[in-house]
DNA sequence: ATAAATATTTGGAACGTTCCAATTTTGTCA
DNA sequence: TGACAAAATTGGAACGTTCCAAATATTTAT
């Protein structure tokens, strides 16, 4: 179809200087006279040239490809799009790329689709790892000088730099706010209990329920798949106990959308007759009705944040394994029962203390 | 950090062998004997030996490059996060990676996410353009021999396959529902008009209108931000005409939550009071309440799909611009005041004819 | 056992860039 | 104007792979 490639040669031919200006020129070295700079771009633009990253980093060997993967356990789950979004941001802004994919929680998958980004030469990674990672996974990467940023979830073992939410701040406020509104009997419900991220919140919720003077009962924690589903059913277990909770907070907004529905079914108003809090604040818990109280961990910021460190340790070709505990804050809305007074309005923002 | 990288020369050192016989071993030739093979494969994995895809494309001019770009307007947008997710499914599956960015709608973004992605060579690009996109943009890449699939949103002048929904259809079906349903003074609420996809939606509104025996007058088309605020404002103005409707197509879901949401507060129940009908089928909407019906497009077949037609283009290395529209199916759930017999129930589903 | 056929292996020469050391051009100062 | 410094330019030699044509090893058929 198209003829062949315009290269660096084609171009000094055209301009009548070597190859070696065209890329001093490429690489905006200030050692050219200025007068064949802009000829030389002049010519560039012309013959519709497009640089070859390919042959370029062949050369420059290793470190600088100028692509950064981003690995992500579910990309359908709009807080790991947003966190995505969040490294796109920063990742281009500083002239780099992203290859993103997506491995719906295989770990199989993410072992290709990593062992592929390393052929392809990227100079750091990103990732929120499939669960039941093995924390050996990276380690040849590390070993090959490639950087890792893990986020969200936190592998045990691994010696990557990571970045987490405080989990079990986050929680521990949710239990608090409840308390201070006068519940007594408060449920932990949905989530695996086999998760790092599981362990945190449920280790907040405990402290907080302690923190407010109140017993903590095991029976009140109910476990589920965290989705709206295992909230559903959650929720039903928690209303037949014999001590039914009068408020609840919930493994991640999914689950407490579904509790929401649960309550519903048994013509109770989530806000009202039970107070619900959820975790995350995902783009629809603001416009859910009623609004829904949670725990807002802005992915967006994470996946940023996650990039500069990441490019921070791409720049200084050293990777010290960092870890960071982002801070969350609690977002009133309605569903606690608290946020009637302003109905629809955008919740109060309660900031909260960050660990290290 | 690391030493040197191993590379075929290394490998083939090891194992008395030339680069040559690696190479072949690498590409899985039949040439190579039996045992030679395992042999070098043994040495490669114990050397951990990393393919290097740019020096091998580079010295492959051109086609094979193994990457597919992605560029997505909004990937905030659970919709062109699962239509990302349907790409990745296929293209992994073939080999390829996706090289997935976001633009946020900003021109002059895509034009630097494209310019880069090129640079790195991409051997197809799967587009859902920003808005106002120039359908030249893209010429200087299919001149390159580079296929470019556009989905979702289709580009007027461009010499491109293009894969969107029938949005036309789509919209008749929903207007036919609602006219069989009895009622006379059907809307068309929210969306901006100055785009492809309004019209169509908007065309199909019109037909069937006329098909269902009704008169279609121009202020029962009430157009707003194609949001979720659009529609309550849409329905605002709406419920205030003289021939106040009874029923409503919207743009998109996020209109029809906002419709309902607009409902909601003049004490009016959407479904019993009023019938709405979005499009989109977005992941919420069927756990809404009351649940919505609405026109589904599967936007992760339309990433599926679009990236088989691109592996097609790509494979077949002459790019034939073809033009898919992909059928679309009403779901009727409880917003429409059809769904009442089975609450809660999966909406039954009405599939619908296609063009082409 | 030997020629012919087949199976396997193999050195270079690319691919398009960057780097290095060396060269040429230009400018400055006495 | 000559000598020297500074500025600008330039030919190779890499980088790690694939391709090609040619060489070598193994079989097969006579």
């Amino acid at each position: 179809m198209t003829k062949t490639r315009v290269t660096v040669i084609d171009i000094a031919k055209a301009a009548g200087v070597s190859k070696s200006t065209v890329s001093l020129v490429l690489q905006g070295s200030s050692l050219v006279h200025e007068g064949t700079r802009s000829k030389v771009s002049a010519v560039m633009r012309e013959l519709g040239y497009v640089y070859n990253r390919g042959a370029a980093n062949l050369r420059q060997a290793g470190a600088k490809s100028k692509i950064v993967g981003v690995v992500v356990n579910d990309l359908t789950n709009s807080f790991f799009a947003e966190l995505a979004v969040g490294v796109d941001m920063v990742v281009q802004s500083a002239g780099f790329v992203q290859f993103l994919s997506n491995t719906g929680e295989s770990i199989d998958r993410q072992r290709e689709v990593v062992a592929s980004m390393r052929e392809h030469g990227i100079s750091g990674l990103i990732v929120s790892p499939a669960r039941a990672t093995d924390a050996a996974d990276f380690k040849p990467l590390v070993a090959a000088g490639i950087p890792v940023v893990v986020v969200v979830r936190n592998l045990p073992g691994a010696k990557v730099s990571s970045i987490v939410s405080d989990n079990q701040a986050g929680m521990m406020s949710a239990v608090k706010h409840l308390a201070g509104l006068g519940h007594k009997r408060i449920a932990f419900l949905g989530g695996f209990p086999d998760t790092a991220v599981f362990d945190d919140r449920l280790a907040g919720y405990r402290s907080g329920v302690e923190a407010a003077g109140l017993d903590y009962h095991e029976d009140l924690v109910v476990s589920s798949a965290p989705s709206r589903a295992g909230g559903v059913e959650a929720i039903g277990k928690a209303i037949a106990l014999s001590r039914r909770p009068t408020a609840a907070v919930c493994f991640n907004d999914a689950v407490a959308f579904g509790v929401c529905d649960g309550l519903h079914a048994r013509r109770l108003e989530p806000g009202a007759d039970f107070a619900v809090v959820g975790f995350d604040d995902v783009i629809e818990a603001q416009a859910a009705v009623p609004a829904l109280t949670t725990v807002s961990v802005d992915p967006q910021g994470i996946g940023r944040r996650g990039a500069q460190m990441l490019l921070k340790q791409i720049n200084a070709g050293k990777a010290e394994a960092e870890t960071v505990v982002t801070a969350v804050r609690l977002v009133v809305r309605e569903s606690c029962g608290a946020g009637k007074t302003a109905p629809a309005k955008t919740g109060k923002s309660v900031k909260i203390e960050t660990g290290r």
